[in-house]
DNA sequence: AGCACGCCGACT
DNA sequence: GTCGGCGTGCTC
């Protein structure tokens, strides 16, 4: 009798391949096979086996790659579980679960009895338990679920979740304390090589800390998922796959009954929606946090920046010997060049972008490409008007400043040392918190900036930065606004369940997620023309079965690389036919020339 | 996804 | 003429 494997291979098509396994060689579910593919050799993951097939010219496996199983029938299924909640395939999420090294067909160099613990994995059937644990500190949550990472590391792995990996890097130091020669380290800048054999030295009774991608790495003895900053943006993958670990941890927890401990100062607006569901349990150890100040800009300011109340605040702040940080969520010098006599304003000539100029002036970058450019010193379109800048960097905030207070020492957040009266900073400044001493004052010029209705998370989005930046200030933190009364400065220093409460109001009216489904579809072409045409295509043919379709819409920027993008928004019930309907819709609907992403919310 | 094949418009 | 960009179909 034949014998038939199915093959999983790297390409997006929920489709696995049969060939033949010939006697002469054994393999296991789980294992990698190097494959004749289209002519190609390629390496494919075995997630089956049968003896018969429906196809009749059957190619044979070349070779097998692994005596052990790489993946346990519990990630076969999970990545099957993913592709039903994402618009990819099972093929591309078990994909994501080996190193990209061992895509190659590189033997591995130790085989692990994986299993063995399999067996014991599939008995437990116990109930998972997921909790949040809030309080303000990093060092306060690890203090509160420490004893559990010990209990858990007793009989398995237990996977700890960064944002970042400078975040990774200070927590590693303190947890190592604790867990001495046990500590692992799983992040994507890592290369092949290393990556691939940190990932066999995690395979069983790991402490692994990990960034986004350590997630899909998880050993079959997992028994603890730990997401620290629960709530952080880093989590989700701006690009193809696009996905969330938040999401992605969740399901895992559940689909392999291991306990979730999700960490933060403030929880993400889907998991206080499960708190209130009596899904996850709240440990609120959290204090009450300083009072912001929101200082409310006349009409008669409104249109500068830099403005009187501020500058009178800076004079009192540098007076009494205090420390300062300007945040400006803008990066460089100014915004726009542009011609003082024709208005010609000076783009890239592969992104439809404004070229941004640099503290040198003669010289510009594009913000998408990085193409530097020279520019004349007479506009080169009229050939009459000198070039002016429009808007402000935080670059040119500083220099502006400068003027003000000439006698003050004021750098950039990436340069700024131990003397530094005012920094001036972009929300970066969040990325490093472990490592600054505190400020006593901080000036938040731009919260307007977050306001944006057309985006429906950016009030939640400004709340947790706000309450973030707080605790880098001694003494307080000033938001400057337009908007006075708009609801998020209303419950800013309210109880935090103030805000959730009428954020998940706003949320659940407008069916907006962590209520409703919304998918964004981005198509990506060369040719404008052919790709609106396309766009439109996609447009009505799902018009005509769903009624909330909107767009197309040209995204910001349009162009990137020579290359338009265009996408439409479609908002359903957040149900799994609604992603099943979202799938089947953009199926085949990619050619050679236009490339098509889905980014589920 | 990547690749071969075949169509069609631009242009030394 | 023919070169290259783009749609179509296929992969066990």
């Amino acid at each position: 009798m034949l014998k038939i494997v199915k093959v999983a291979v790297p390409i997006a098509l929920d489709k696995e391949f049969d060939y033949i396994c010939p006697p002469s060689l054994e393999v296991k579910i789980g294992a990698r096979v190097l494959i004749d593919f289209n002519h190609k050799k390629r390496v494919g993951i075995v997630i089956g086996t049968s003896n018969q097939s429906k196809i009749f010219k059957l190619k044979s496996i070349i070779d097998v790659l692994d005596s052990e199983v790489l993946l346990d029938a519990q990630h076969l299924d999970f990545a099957k579980r993913l592709s039903e909640i994402y618009s990819y395939s099972q093929n591309e999420f078990l994909f994501m679960m080996i190193p990209p090294h061992l895509k190659k067909s590189k033997k591995i160099s130790k085989q692990r009895k994986i299993n063995k613990i399999y067996a014991d994995v599939k008995r437990n059937e116990n109930k998972n338990s997921s909790c949040f644990i809030k309080a303000d500190s990093f060092l306060s949550r690890y203090q509160l679920w420490r004893d559990s990472v010990k209990e858990k590391l007793k009989n398995g792995s237990v996977l700890i979740c960064f944002p970042q990996l400078t975040y990774l890097e200070a927590a590693r130091k303190i947890i190592e304390n604790d867990f001495p020669n046990q500590v692992k380290v799983i992040h994507s800048q890592e290369k092949g090589r290393e990556l691939t054999s940190n990932w066999e030295e995690t395979r069983e009774k790991s402490l692994i800390l990990g960034t986004r991608v350590a997630i899909f790495y998880y050993p079959s003895d997992l028994n603890l998922i730990i997401v620290e900053e629960e709530n952080s943006p880093y989590y989700f993958q701006e690009e193809k796959p696009y996905h969330n670990l938040l999401d992605v941890a969740y399901s895992l927890s559940i689909s392999k009954a291991v306990d979730l401990i999700l960490s933060s100062d403030y929880p993400s607006l889907t998991t206080y929606k499960r708190i209130k569901d009596e899904k996850i349990q709240l440990i609120d150890k959290g204090g009450k946090g300083r009072d912001i100040k929101v200082i409310h800009l006349s009409e008669f300011t409104k249109n500068r920046i830099i403005g009187p109340i501020l500058i009178e605040l800076l004079r009192e702040t540098i007076q009494n010997n205090k420390r300062a940080v300007v945040l400006w969520n803008r990066k460089g010098f100014a915004r726009v060049i542009t011609c003082s006599s024709c208005s010609h304003i000076f783009k890239c000539e592969h992104c439809s972008s404004f070229l941004q100029s640099s503290l040198k002036s003669e010289e510009a970058t594009c913000p998408y490409c990085q193409k530097n450019y020279i520019l004349p010193k007479i506009c080169t379109k009229c050939n009459n008007g000198y070039l002016k800048i429009k808007g402000y960097g935080i670059q040119r905030i500083g220099s502006t400043l400068k003027k003000i207070f000439p006698e003050v020492k004021i750098d950039d957040f990436s340069e700024f040392s131990s003397n530094t009266q005012i920094v001036i900073s972009t929300s970066k400044i969040l990325s490093y918190v472990n490592e600054v001493k505190k400020f006593d004052r901080g000036f938040v010029l731009d919260a307007d900036l977050f306001l944006n209705h057309l985006d429906y998370s950016t009030t939640f989005n400004a709340f947790l930065y706000l309450r973030k930046l707080i605790f880098l200030f001694q003494e307080s933190l000033y938001v400057f606004t337009r908007h006075k009364d708009y609801y998020l400065f209303k419950h800013l220093n309210e109880n935090w369940r103030s805000f959730y409460d009428a954020e998940l109001q706003f949320r659940k009216k407008s069916q907006f997620p962590p209520f409703g489904l919304v998918a964004k579809i981005t198509l990506r072409g060369k040719n404008e023309k052919v790709l609106l045409k396309r766009v439109k295509d996609l447009y009505n043919r799902i018009e005509k079965k769903h009624k909330e379709v909107y767009g197309p819409f040209e995204e910001k920027p349009f162009k990137i690389r020579d290359k338009f993008r265009y996408s439409i928004i479609v908002k359903a019930e957040r149900t799994s036919q609604s992603r099943r309907m979202i799938k089947e819709e953009i199926k085949g609907f990619r050619t050679s020339s236009i490339q098509i992403a889905v980014n589920l919310q």
